[in-house]
DNA sequence: TGTAATGTAAAACGAACGTTTTACATTTGA
DNA sequence: TCAAATGTAAAACGTTCGTTTTACATTACA
């Protein structure tokens, strides 16, 4: 695990659990392992950093989506939540902490929400054998709503979109 | 308009558009139009603030989900969104920025989401004539998710949980 | 073997943080 | 009318922020 991996996990891990404006850099440097040149040599600032950081999340969120089943998304993302902790939207926080102005960090999340609309209607077609428009925008507000429902009502809400789900694609079909 | 409710019109403001822990007092106090000693004087803290900032928020934004059917209440996320900015949940980004490390936040953020989970139950009973926690559940979900999807997809992502809801309440009433 | 490159540890940078204090002006009520 | 209460403006508190620098150790390769 080479150095620049090593950072972006600790940072991925610190501003996840303690948000990206409240995590300081010392306490990055302590998590991480290195010194502070070390890392502004790797990361060049706190926001490029983050940037890099949701970029990594991004591909091993996406990675997990690879299904072809709409009520495979939902699997996915229970597994997720479990694995990883239900503490909202990594991306949409980032974006909200910093009032969305830090160039670099709102475009990596409009980047990463973009994919994400995608790659859900790529899984509605293959469910369905077409394209459908309507449904894959519920789909993405069932994901969505389930992975902040979780935050206070745990496994249950993503319980809840799955069985939502399965009924709004079983009407689709017909 | 006094002081207190002033300040905390303008905190609420603040924090919601920039970031809680992003937001500096002084920044605050030049937005309320006080000096910091008659705003300490107020609020004891910052983080006394916030909880007072986002008890007044549940207050009215509770007030505006006083609605005895399932499809009012997302009329009522709509306007709320339309009015107010789709930023994501103001009180799951609170405990999120922190951490869940200030008591009295993380005090404030499950008063809140208790409070919103049981108008939706009510709901769900005046809509049904019966109690359904599955519906429930799944109408908080869409709740949720409509906010939260509506920060990158706008007033369609609102739309298309209604659309959603509207299934599943008519699948319930059969 | 020697020299670049790359690392650490730690001090220092100026700025901003949340909060308190100092000094003074205005309002309020017995 | 005088004193208590309440306000402002602004400086100061010690701490922490993100970032850079200084001084030195280790590694890698010609």
């Amino acid at each position: 695990m080479d150095r620049t991996t090593k950072l972006i996990a600790a940072a991925e891990r610190l501003f996840d659990r303690h948000g990206y404006v409240a995590t300081g850099m010392d306490r990055l440097t302590r998590a991480a392992g290195m010194s502070s040149r070390t890392l502004y040599k790797h990361a060049g600032s706190k926001d490029a950093l983050m940037a890099r950081v949701l970029g990594a999340r991004d591909r091993r969120f996406l990675r997990r989506l690879d299904v072809s089943r709409v009520d495979a998304l939902f699997a996915a993302l229970g597994d997720w939540l479990r694995v990883e902790g239900a503490r909202g939207c990594f991306f949409l926080r980032s974006r909200a902490e910093t009032g969305g102005d830090v160039p670099e960090i709102a475009e990596a999340v409009a980047a990463h929400k973009a994919a994400y609309r995608a790659r859900i209607q790529a899984v509605v077609v293959a469910e369905l054998g077409r394209e459908d428009e309507a449904l894959a925008e519920q789909v993405l507000v069932l994901l969505e709503g389930a992975t902040h429902a979780a935050v206070y009502r745990g496994a249950e809400a993503v319980e809840a979109a799955r069985a939502a789900a399965a009924v709004l694609v079983e009407r689709a079909r017909a």
